[in-house]
RNA sequence: GGGGGUGUGGUGUAGUGGCCUAACACGCUGCCCUGUCAAGGCAGAGACCGCGGGUUCAAAUCCCGUCAUCCCCGCCA
């Protein structure tokens, strides 16, 4: 019998089903006894009667399969319930479940460090999954937008020789009898295939930081929608082309993520043509002026917040570009400001105060590069297999990247970057 | 790397020197219930209060150490 997915229930009324899911929630009333399916599409009420046998052995979250008629009937949820006439019970967890799963998240009383402890079983909670429903099409649009723009999807490598800025803040890992690095960034690698002739590639793939941070917007491993093209005219053009591809992301997660954003009271961003763009310089006079705050270096957390404050109340929008970051803060790929070289064309994207992207127009010619390098105290020798490229002819090019779990984050309002994470690898946690 | 907080049944909390033989809610076990939907009723099991040491006639409660964990900052996406 064809399998019968808990969503499509309402349309087969009269009908005999075949369903198999967990059972969600159980509610044995004398000789009948209520069950709620969930698969993955759903939840659907069923209904046994005068089987205290079954009922007896059936547990939360055990797997089942039954068959059943579809009726009408107004007590049920949504005005549909399944009548049960066969039920198999496939598996049982052997003990009390360490966490509740089938009530509303705000009535869980649980932990978010517990429902990570549990996380197959918190992922199972309807409303913690719809989380990575909402994910899915995000990157699902980014794809998309991209392949359609002529982007190339790649693969780089995660296991490295070095870092992109230098050395810190990288995990060693044992390579045979050297010692290699986890990919901090695709970085190099996405330059040297725009320069490989791909001219527009863009990658979806983990990145680690080795940061000893313990924040609710930091991971150590998190996946980073990376984009890199080649023959821009300057960081104005990755500006513009963030724009469209947050527009279309947008738009395929309102269309097909009603049910999910409602759960989160998310509102997906109206992303305009052009998105605000402030510049570094700017952003700390108006931290100054306006919230009294001195700012001197990069901007901090707060000064995050304050500007997306400003950019909501002064100019409608809840993104906003910082740009025209000084050099020093910058990695030394960065392409200075022809009209301040003390300053680089790159930026970073704020949404609702949180930093979601960083990006840039990069040096694309050698001896500019090997400058660079040397500026930093770094030796061009260790980035050789990088600079070839930039001596084989290299276009003007340019790229930013996105982190997925802020992206979604922000989205949704979650407090912490964890939630949007399957399993997120923080400063403690490397399990599950 | 710096700062602050918290560790009490499976989960979430209350209790901050003696009335604690540790309370409450949910979960769990058993029984009852033919319309439940965060079901209800009755009965029950389950924690030596993170760990080690100390102060005290008396410690879940105070002190020291240790481990774990959360949050903020630095840094970043």
């Amino acid at each position: 019998m064809i399998r019968t997915l808990a969503i499509e229930v309402p349309h087969k009324l009269n009908e005999k089903v075949f369903l198999q899911g967990w059972v969600y929630n159980l509610r044995p009333i004398g000789k009948l006894c209520f069950l709620v399916l969930r698969d993955r599409s759903g939840t659907v009420q069923a209904v046994l009667y005068d089987r205290a046998d079954l009922a007896q052995q059936l547990r939360e979250e055990s797997v089942i399969e039954l068959v059943g008629y579809v009726r009408r009937d107004e007590r049920a949820p949504n005005g549909c319930e399944v009548l049960i006439s066969d039920l198999k019970i496939l598996s049982t967890p052997p003990e009390a479940l360490p966490i509740q799963i089938n009530r509303p998240r705000a009535a869980l009383n649980t932990r978010l460090e517990t429902l990570l402890e549990h996380r197959v079983l918190g992922l199972r909670h309807p409303e913690i999954g719809a989380i990575f429903r909402v994910q899915a099409e995000l990157v699902h649009g980014f794809r998309e937008f991209l392949t359609h723009e002529g982007f190339l999807e790649v693969h780089t490598p995660k296991i490295v020789a070095s870092g992109t800025e230098g050395g810190t803040e990288l995990f060693p890992v044992q390579y045979f009898d050297r010692t290699a690095y986890l990919a901090q960034s695709p970085q190099f690698y996405k330059q040297m295939l725009v320069g490989a002739g791909f001219e527009r590639v863009f990658e979806v793939g983990p990145v680690y930081r080795a940061e000893p941070h313990s924040t609710t917007r930091h991971l150590n491993e998190y996946i980073s929608l990376d984009i890199e093209m080649g023959f821009i005219e300057s960081e104005q053009d990755l500006l513009a082309l963030e724009a469209r591809l947050l527009r279309h992301i947008f738009a395929r997660v309102r269309e097909r993520c009603a049910r999910e954003l409602a759960i989160y009271s998310a509102t997906v961003p109206d992303v305009p043509d052009k998105i605000p763009q402030i510049t570094l310089a700017e952003a700390q006079e108006i931290l100054q002026e306006r919230f009294n705050k001195q700012n001197a270096g990069d901007l901090d957390p707060e000064s995050e917040r304050l500007l997306c404050r400003y950019a909501q109340e002064e100019l409608g929008c809840e993104l906003l570009f910082v740009t025209h970051y000084p050099r020093e803060k910058r990695p030394m790929y960065a392409m200075p400001d022809p009209e301040d070289p003390t300053l680089t064309r790159s930026f970073d994207l704020l949404y609702k105060g949180l930093e979601i992207t960083t990006g840039g127009q990069r040096i694309h010619r050698y001896e500019m590069l090997v400058e660079s390098i040397r500026g930093r105290g770094l030796d061009p020798k260790n980035f050789e297999f990088y600079l070839e490229v930039f001596k084989c002819g290299m276009p003007p090019h340019g790229g930013f990247a996105i982190g997925a779990e802020r992206l979604t984050m922000q989205l949704l309002n979650l407090a912490n970057v964890r939630e949007a994470s399957f399993f997120p690898r923080d400063r403690t946690r490397l399990t599950p």
